[in-house]
DNA sequence: GGGGAGAGATGCCGC
DNA sequence: GCGGCATTTCTCCCC
């Protein structure tokens, strides 16, 4: 098939919505937030129905270049070059495709209107943990979750054994300098507001980094190791049995 | 053409290492960091040459489920579905994917070895101000670039036109607490590691958002505004030129 | 391999 | 729209 037949099946399928989904030889260049440039090599491209463009090369997770949703698209052909001009102007992004080659073109409507149920999450540790307070120590008494404060949100707030007002700020993974000090920063702004003169910090994670430990006994703050509840564990049961064979 | 059709062809590309590309109606379970379950609908699947595995909705930028690179996949054939298991034992990854229909495959050794040329980045920012010191103000004397320490690493290190020593923290977009917080890190441990009294902080960004900016000036820090730099402004400038039309 | 931080981060929610 | 923050963040760099 020749180049202007893909043009003329892009073009169709851009003005339709259908998802499109491209095997080809190409050059990108973007303009927007920052610039690129990726010389001529082999690549999928895909436009999905929200004109989210992808243009992934053949290793790593991430696209190499990518356009989000709101984008116009549109396909001219020039000098035997087969060129994809992305634009979104709100966004004051550009994106040109020179397509040298396609090897493989599919455009398909596809219907999906599922969302991912996922569990996990750094929201389902609080729930947890408001649910199980003794996890954090014994006496603890949650109040309230996912608090919206002024300058962020607390995942768990609530009194000590003593009464002390005390707040809990979880992560799923390791926790980091930067968790240190969104803790650091919840306590300085709880103490103002509600003129308290002590308040206590907890991070509550599976593991904490060992200079960030530093930072939060410094701050006179509380590492306590929790990890994030699995509640589907059905399949990954599954997997384990599986495994063994 | 039948699934069992399907399920060779796929045993063959990931057995040669092919970029794989198909269009389908699945449905993904995955348990590793989380877990999560995808009921069925049409999406596109991606398995690269490095074993990296993509499932993308018909929206959205980022896949609703992936599995990284080093891992296996194994298809089988079930009852009329076709089962694609991926494992990450490294990672303890798991993810099934049941396949219902075939819409489209592809299958291709992709031949791509070019990397990106980016410009616009954090680091070209703070090469652009370690060469044009007077951006942050007038008596700047930068000397380092990118100097790590024990706790990060600093943009710009220098001096003021009074000598005392100063810390730039670039940001190429928003600067907010994260940013702010940083930067008093990076003081406070200079200030020991060097016995020195007084270290400056400086934040470099396009902007800042109000709260953070407060708390950047309650802690005697300064803000000055600075775009990152754009030096493939050729393709731009020509993009401007052809929207006039 | 861990620590630390950037990213053209994206996506979600709340105001 | 902005602000604040989680993410199966990913990726890179340095130790």
């Amino acid at each position: 098939m020749k180049l202007g037949e893909y043009a003329i099946i892009l073009d169709n399928a851009i003005k339709k919505k259908e998802s499109i989904i491209m095997l080809c030889s190409c050059t990108v260049n973007y303009s927007g937030r920052a610039e690129s440039y990726l010389s001529k090599g082999d690549r999928i491209v895909i436009i999905k129905e929200d004109t989210t463009l992808l243009v992934h090369q053949p290793k790593g997770s991430n696209p190499i270049n990518y356009m989000k949703y709101e984008t116009s698209h549109d396909v001219s052909l020039n000098k035997g070059v087969l060129k994809l001009s992305s634009r979104n102007l709100a966004l004051k992004e550009y994106m040109d495709i020179l397509i040298h080659e396609v090897y493989s073109l599919r455009t398909r409507k596809m219907e999906d209107n599922k969302t991912l149920i996922l569990q996990g999450t750094e929201k389902d540790m609080a729930e947890m943990i408001f649910n199980n307070p003794e996890m954090i120590e014994k006496g603890f008494k949650p109040l309230t979750m996912e608090e919206h404060i002024k300058f962020g949100f607390i995942d768990v707030f609530g009194h000590d054994k003593d009464n002390i007002l005390t707040i809990i700020e979880c992560k799923r993974y390791n926790a980091d300098f930067s968790a240190v000090s969104q803790l650091q920063r919840y306590v300085k702004k709880v103490k103002e507001s509600r003129g308290v003169p002590i308040v206590r910090g907890v991070l509550a994670a599976p593991r904490i980094s060992p200079n960030a430990k530093e930072m939060l006994e410094g701050l006179g703050y509380k590492f306590v190791k929790i990890e994030p509840p699995m509640h589907l564990e059905r399949f990954n049961k599954n997997q384990k049995t599986l495994d063994a064979f």
